[in-house]
DNA sequence: TAGATTGTTAATCGATTAACAATC
DNA sequence: TAGATTGTTAATCGATTAACAATC
């Protein structure tokens, strides 16, 4: 396990954020970039900024900033983005759906395989130009095409088998939007927890105290 | 404004998976639970779940614990979930229709009362029982209806200019799927981001560096 | 060379954990 | 009363910010 493996997360969930803007960045044709001009842009002090690209490397040059061009292919980098991994989706229902119709996997290091459902009445429905497929063929799936990572959507009642199943079959990070929670049985595999409903219950706490 | 205004984010992030578990415990007809117990069944400490509810009040009693139903009665109230709040959506394309199907609003303090979008062809399209409305009709029916909570659904392109007019017309927090960002221009009022996109690169990190 | 800006160390701030007296 | 467990203070840990020497 390399250096990078002790980041701190606050650190790598900045990550995405300084990719995207310095994607726009770049699309605005500006080549480089000090860490305080960006820091302004971005709402964030440039000590930070340069604390968090130095976990990484020396990317900027003294006296200049830094290339925005290469910065961005080197967090795309960090971030893994090159190494395309395999994804199955679990339940399609509305979330799923939308999820599959509407993500970009493809910029964001993933490939979307396979999408499942317990329900037959979805069975061979398309979406996003691929069948939904019964679960009962997700293990047979899973040998021959080694996926890496799951996206659950599907409600926390189902949620608890199908992540056994799924890390019995090697997966390895889950995109959960269930609201199983891996952190007492799996403490050790990689979940990133997308909880629309408390993102809104925290929305509804902020509207009703910060509110002006 | 008062004591609760300055409680620290990292504790009002908690708060919604405390009162979805107390929520479990509760429907399993258990009446009350220690720090200690809760700290196992949710992976934390139990340090920090007391610490966490102290900022409140006491809720608990010594020797006893945490009557569960209160408790949960207590956050519920905390968070502001039974002090409903209007929330119209913008962006009805599949993200915004998924969020309009598929969330339950009312049980997190909010009621969705209009779905609006830009484009024509959706225009009278019926979602979770209502019409989706044209965006040229939102000043009318914000001034009619007041709604204090706007959902982004919308490509960043558009999301400027939606929410500086929102802002204009009231709004007072947004559940942001959009990548504008407020933090610059807007840095007093509440939002609430969903990037999911970043939240697709954390876990292609994660997957990439921590994976067994 | 002079000016700018990084990389990096040190100082500060905040959040988490530990400890324990208060009390049910 | 004795045992359990809270509420709360103190200690630790980690993350952010400030400062500045290195260097382009």
């Amino acid at each position: 396990m390399n250096k990078s493996s002790n980041i701190s997360t606050s650190v790598i969930k900045r990550l995405p954020r300084y990719y995207r803007f310095l994607g726009d960045l770049m699309q605005s044709g500006i080549s480089r970039i000090s860490s305080r001009e960006l820091s302004e842009r971005m709402g964030l002090t440039a000590s930070q900024i340069r604390q968090d690209l130095n976990c990484f490397g020396g990317f900027g040059q003294q006296g200049y900033g830094y290339n925005i061009v290469q910065l961005h292919n080197e967090i795309g980098t960090i971030l893994g983005l090159d190494n395309v991994k395999k994804v199955v989706l679990i339940g399609a229902g509305n979330l799923g759906r939308a999820l599959a119709t509407h993500m970009t996997f493809g910029a964001k290091g993933f490939q979307l395989i396979g999408i499942f459902d317990s329900k037959p009445s979805l069975t061979g429905q398309i979406v996003r130009g691929m069948p939904i497929r019964h679960t009962d063929g997700l293990d047979e799936f899973c040998r021959e095409n080694l996926p890496q990572v799951a996206v659950l959507c599907l409600p926390k009642s189902g949620a608890r088998d199908i992540a056994t199943q799924l890390i019995a079959l090697g997966i390895k990070g889950f995109w959960n939007f269930s609201h199983y929670d891996f952190s007492v049985e799996f403490p050790n595999i990689v979940v990133e927890n997308v909880h629309l409903g408390d993102s809104l219950m925290t929305l509804c706490y902020n509207v009703e105290h910060k509110g002006k």
